[in-house]
Parts: C-alpha cells; structure tokens; sequence
DNA sequence: ACAGTTTATATGAATTTTCATGTAATGTGA
DNA sequence: TCACATTACATGAAAATTCATATAAACTGT
C-alpha cells in the first residue's frame, strides 16, 4: 500500500528519513498538544540541559539553517519561552536560553518524550534498539567529522 | 562540539533525525548539482520505479502534505520533468507520471544515488549496514500498521 | 595597530509549506 | 436511488523557510 519496491525502498538515506518521519511524527501528537510546534519543542529540549546555546549552536543542532532559527527563536521569546542575552566573551553570539516558564513549559513533554522512548525501544526489544542505537551513533560519528 | 550529552543525545528520535539529515544532506549536494531540490529528487525516484503514483500516494512516500505535493509537482509539471493524466477508475485522483525529460534527468542520479549507498553502507561495514537496515525495516513496519 | 579575512547573527525579499476550506467524485445504508 | 458520509485533490491566505546579503565583532599576519 505505502509503497512497492521501487527505487526508494531498500536505500539507507530514504529507510533513515522514514523511520525518523514515522517516530517524530507520533510524539508530534504531544507536542503539538501542549502547544509547541517540533521545531520548538527540539529547540526547548535542546535548551533544557545546557545554560545556553548560540544559535549556530542550535540550529546545527536541530537541523536547521541559521536564519530560520533566528526567526524560530524571535518567536520564542515573544512566547516568552526563551531569552537572549550577548556572550560576555565575544559580543557576536547570541546566547539562548529558557525562561523560568519554559522550563515549565518543557518539563511535562520531557517525561513525556521519555516514556514515548520506552515505548518504541520496547515494542523493538531492548538490545536490538541498543543495537540501533549504536548503529546510528556510528554512522553519524563517521559523517560528521567529513 | 556538535554537542554535549543535553537530553537529546541518546534519544532515539534525535538520532534518527540527525543520522538522516546527514546522510541526506550529502546526497543533496549532488542533487542540487543536478538542479533538482530534494523534494523533486524525491518524487522522481519514487516515479522511476512505477508507471504512476497519485498525489496522496506522493505525499506518503515523500514524507510530505497533500498540499505541499500538490504544488510541488506543479512547479515539476511546469518544468516539463512530470505529467498528469486523470485516473480511469476514479476521476478524482490525478496520477503522476515522469516525463521523457524527466526520466533523463532522474536517471544519472540513480546511477549516483545507488554509489554514495555504497560508500556510505562499506563506510559502515557491509553486514553493519545490513543490519541496520533490517531494524530499521521492522521499526518502520511496526509503526506505520498501528 | 592596521588592512584583510573570517565568523556570528540579523534581515528583507522570494520561495515553499501549511492550514483551512472548497469542490467534485466515490462509497454506503436504508 | 437518494441523502449522507467519505475520499482525492485543489486553492487562497497565512506562516515558515531559505537565499542573498548586510553588519558588526573577532582573528591574522605583518
């Protein structure tokens, strides 16, 4: 129904955009139950463990480009989510970080998203999603020092 | 560098959205190269294989909206690399289908998407990558029936 | 310390995507 | 077969993303 083999299927890049398409997408239910987009919410978790990040930081690490996280962060502080402050030691970077009500705002879908973790890890069993895992860590520790 | 254990790293989701931006975005560069975006690389593979898919078809193997894939393979009917004709059997779907024009242009890329599997899948070790392609399989099989 | 280069972010215009909704064709049950 | 629901796609307005470029701060070699 989805689909029959064609080109696409059984090519790595496309099985990694799907898999990773099929999970966001669940856990987007949530998200966007608490009123945050994806964007957002990768941003917020991104934020929860760290004081700050810049926004070149940010956007390598949410995957997207430099002024799209500069808008996508205006935003956020308008929510009132986040908060910028200029970096003491070089007077380019715009430092993120949250407020005091985003980390409420954030807290309850990072419980959220851990318990939507175990769920997935255990529908797949808990070494082969080790296994899985692993497998990506090693792919992306191969692709991204290239 | 890239970053340093937040909450992110370690979750399923995130490395599966990173491993496929970075796999993805080095296949983009050749895609680019070709004049193609990654969207229309997209549905062109996805054509290639078949006579024809139909817009919502598209869209979920595209991992895209209907609407996006609406307009997006109107600018690629403009461009002369895709055709419509209307379904026989039910007059409102509207089949796509490549172009000769289109088949020339997807068919390099083929052949170049078919290589940079290659050298990322021996990157990774050939039953390394078989595996992880299986689990990828099951994950996406366990989660697109539910 | 200075000119040239690189880096970090911002911004406006153009493009793309998305949401909400519209329309037409199909399916369904009485 | 006639209402009613559903499905497939299109479309206009709004929102987000992207590209090209601007600006300002830090770095580099001399």
């Amino acid at each position: 129904m989805t689909s029959s083999p064609g080109f696409i299927d059984d090519y790595l890049a496309y099985l990694l955009a799907r898999a990773s398409h099929l999970i966001s997408s669940e856990f987007h239910a949530v998200v966007e139950a608490n009123g945050l987009s994806l964007m957002e919410w990768r941003v917020m978790a991104s934020l929860s463990g760290k004081d700050s990040l810049s926004i070149n930081e940010l956007a390598s690490i949410v995957l997207a480009k430099q002024p799209t996280v500069t808008k996508l962060v205006g935003r956020m502080q308008d929510a009132g989510w986040v908060k910028r402050c200029d970096a003491a030691h070089d007077k380019r970077q715009s430092l993120v970080s949250l407020t005091a009500a985003g980390r409420r705002k954030v807290q309850p879908l990072l419980k959220q998203a851990k318990e939507h973790e175990s769920q997935v890890v255990s529908a797949l069993g808990s070494e082969p999603a080790h296994q899985l895992k692993l497998m990506l860590e090693s792919l992306i520790a191969a692709h991204s020092s290239t």
